[in-house]
DNA sequence: TCTGGGGTCCTAGGACCC
DNA sequence: TCTGGGGTCCTAGGACCC
């Protein structure tokens, strides 16, 4: 917490429902729910006139029809749409200071500290409403709700506070005052699991937790879920405003319409999603060594599993090879509600200058020579040199060796071993070094 | 015609290493 | 030779956010 209003939440309004009310005159004043529209759809985004009916944010959308009147437009995202309006407001961000947290296509937090602007509670609130009429024009009608104060909690309340369209400034000293009558569910982090357990023992506003010894939290919610609610229930908040943040997993995951049985169609489906992840990663310059999948079953209970690779990947068809292994491991003859595949463990190519001009693969296992005696191996390529002679071999303590590498084109290997029988020289091509990546056998580092 | 899709962070237990 | 303790990595599950 600061001694001055320094950050700045901002909220745009129903963003996805406000940007089609905006590109079609007709939906104006209209009730309008953007989300999944067919079968197990769920709502993202109700316009305000569709919260009149109670409908909500994840809702159903079936659950959202019954409830809306004829009239209503119900909508499929146009992400791009969203996005370059996004994009708009951004920019008009980044003019204001170069500390900008870009949290979701539609909230961001801004240290104004880092800008160098009048940090008086006048002084933020002119700059505020500046914000606001600009963003307005700048995106053609969509509406941004401003919360600034001494901290991320703070500010982020703030916005929530007079939606839509609102500006809420808490000046510093009067955080506890605004804070403690609120109800717990308004703190970040405060979810349905929470806040029942805390109703459970008669807790329902901030200003309650407050009285809740420490001890009984970490009791209640963990180390540190509880320390960060008793935290967070004294307005002690000192997360700082994070520009860059480096991702950490990517995924893609489908529900179907109707449950799935089929084992062809199911791994199908699983390598479709694997292209999509990996597709992704390149498109980032990413690459992973873990691999997940989900699956739900038609009663919606939900198993994961993961497999760690030695070397990171990017390659769909290597993606989708693991995902395969792993679905084997989960029982779906019940049938398949929703299947996912992910990459995390995430590595970034770009860093590494051996691999800044191709892709590592692993070539198939080469050799089995004598335990303990170590491999010494020589590779040249036809193309850029990407291996290091002597370098990057493994073996393990039954004497299999691999390559690691990269790069494409015809690969000599020979094998040096001292006592080694007379190397053989094997010669293969790597056009195609998706074919030759294969999963890594485990293996042990040689001793020295 | 209940319950999306993309993420992040935390916990707990086991393996493994020193 | 009845028993350690810290650190790291991995897996599975769960809560939470937009």
């Amino acid at each position: 917490m600061r001694g001055e209003p320094s950050i700045l939440h901002v909220d745009l309004d129903a963003m996805f429902a406000a940007v089609e009310q905006r590109d079609k005159v007709s939906l104006r004043g209209k009730p309008v729910v953007v989300g999944g529209v067919a079968g197990r759809g769920v709502v993202s985004t109700a316009s305000y006139e569709a919260r009149v009916f109670g409908v909500r944010s994840a809702m159903p959308m079936a659950q959202a029809r019954r409830r809306l009147p004829s009239g209503t437009a119900y909508l499929s995202p146009r992400f791009a749409a969203y996005k370059r309006t996004s994009q708009v407001v951004m920019d008009l961000l980044t003019g204001l200071t170069p500390l900008v947290e870009q949290v979701s296509i539609d909230e961001a937090y801004l240290d104004l500290a880092a800008g160098g602007h009048d940090l008086s509670p006048r002084g933020v609130t002119e700059l505020a409403l500046r914000l606001k009429r600009e963003i307005a024009e700048a995106t053609g009608g969509v509406t941004g709700s401003v919360g600034v104060a001494s901290s991320k909690l703070l500010a982020k309340i703030g916005s929530e506070l007079h939606k839509p369209d609102g500006l809420t400034v808490v000046p510093a000293g009067e955080e506890l005052t605004l804070l403690h009558p609120l109800a717990v569910g308004a703190l970040g982090g405060v979810g349905p699991a929470t806040e029942q357990r805390l109703h459970r023992s008669g807790v329902r506003t901030v200003g309650q937790l407050a009285a809740v010894p420490l001890a009984d939290l970490v009791d209640w919610f963990g180390v540190a879920h509880g320390n960060g609610l008793f935290r967070l229930a004294r307005a002690e908040d000192n997360r700082v405003v994070v520009s860059e943040r480096e991702a950490k997993s990517v995924s893609a995951e489908e529900t179907f319409d109707v449950d799935l049985t089929d084992p062809v169609r199911l791994q199908r489906e699983l390598d479709l999603l694997s292209a999509r992840v990996a597709g992704r990663l390149r498109d980032s310059g990413l690459s992973g060594r873990t691999v997940n999948i989900k699956v739900r079953h038609p009663d919606f209970t939900t198993v994961t599993r993961a497999l760690t690779r030695d070397q990171p990947t990017d390659d769909g068809r290597l993606v989708a090879q693991l995902a395969r292994r792993l679905l084997a491991e989960v029982n779906t003859t019940g049938g398949v509600r929703l299947l996912g595949v992910g990459v995390s463990t995430l590595a970034d190519f770009a860093q590494d200058e051996l691999f800044s001009l191709e892709r590592p693969v692993l070539i198939e296992p080469l050799l089995m020579a004598p335990a303990p005696e170590p491999l010494a191996v020589a590779t040249e390529t036809a193309g850029p040199p990407v291996w290091r002679p002597g370098q990057d071999v493994r073996h393990d303590e039954h004497g299999s060796g691999w390559v690691w590498g990269s790069g494409l084109g015809r690969v000599t290997v020979r094998f040096e071993g001292p006592r080694t029988l007379p190397g053989p020289v094997r010669t293969f091509a790597v056009d195609d070094p998706l074919l030759h990546t294969t999963d890594p056998p485990d293996w042990t580092e040689p001793s020295p």
